[in-house]
DNA sequence: TAGGCCATCTGGTCCT
DNA sequence: AGGACCAGATGGCCTA
């Protein structure tokens, strides 16, 4: 909730926009990159020419500024579902937490609902045991246990505890936390691929 | 200070 | 033609 879906940016970073007013070409903007120059030299066009070229310029200046707005809202709706995400996502969350990456985000929420799918499968797989057999034993004797409390605490989830057993300084970095009673979620404990730019190259 | 993360701009491509 | 999506480039902020 305190995330920054209400405003604009979550960093300081981002050059302050002024919302209503003049959204682009920032003052301290100046993106001298990429051959886009001026696009015609001037020829040698009279007053005419001149002017008519410079209607274009406005005119495609004002087209990059709407498909630039574009851009941007387009990168914060985008920046909205991933704080929704991290919304439901099990990893403690408040002031002194610094927030999750996006990587680390869309990874988190993998593995999270890959071990939620595998939780259901077992409390099925439990409940209709139960229902095929009152007298018989519910866990066969062989088969590993199935991490049922384990399940249910997922199930139940709620905000994570303020200890920390142990730290995963891995590729979700130092925000992500190892909770006791669940089980990892992060890509140390899951067999998750990894991006390259994840793998550890320091 | 280096590296990580991020927001923004921009040009290209694809789709409607 | 216009919009959505994507990836590369750039520069700012923050932390170890």
């Amino acid at each position: 909730m305190d995330s920054d879906v209400a405003s604009p940016s979550s960093r300081a970073s981002s050059p302050e926009l002024e919302e209503a007013g003049s959204p682009e070409l920032l003052p301290g903007a100046p993106r001298p990159q990429q051959g886009s120059g001026e696009p015609g030299p001037g020829g040698g066009t009279p007053r005419a020419g001149r002017e008519e070229q410079a209607g274009e310029q406005q005119q495609a200046q004002a087209q990059r500024l709407k498909v630039n707005s574009r851009e941007r809202r387009r990168m914060q709706d985008l920046n909205q579902a991933l704080d929704g995400l991290r919304e439901v996502m099990p990893y403690s969350q408040g002031p002194a937490v610094r927030k999750l990456s996006k990587i680390a985000t869309v990874l988190l929420a993998r593995n999270y609902i890959l071990t939620l799918s595998s939780s259901l499968q077992d409390m099925r797989r439990l409940l209709s045991e139960l229902h095929a057999g009152p007298r018989s034993h519910p866990l066969p004797q062989g088969r590993p246990m199935p991490p049922a409390a384990a399940a249910a605490g997922y199930l139940g989830f709620r905000p994570a505890p303020r200890e920390t057993p142990r730290t995963a300084a891995g590729p979700l970095g130092p925000v992500y936390r190892h909770y006791s009673g669940l089980p990892c979620l992060c890509s140390l404990c899951q067999p998750v691929p990894a991006p390259s730019c994840l793998r550890a190259s320091k």
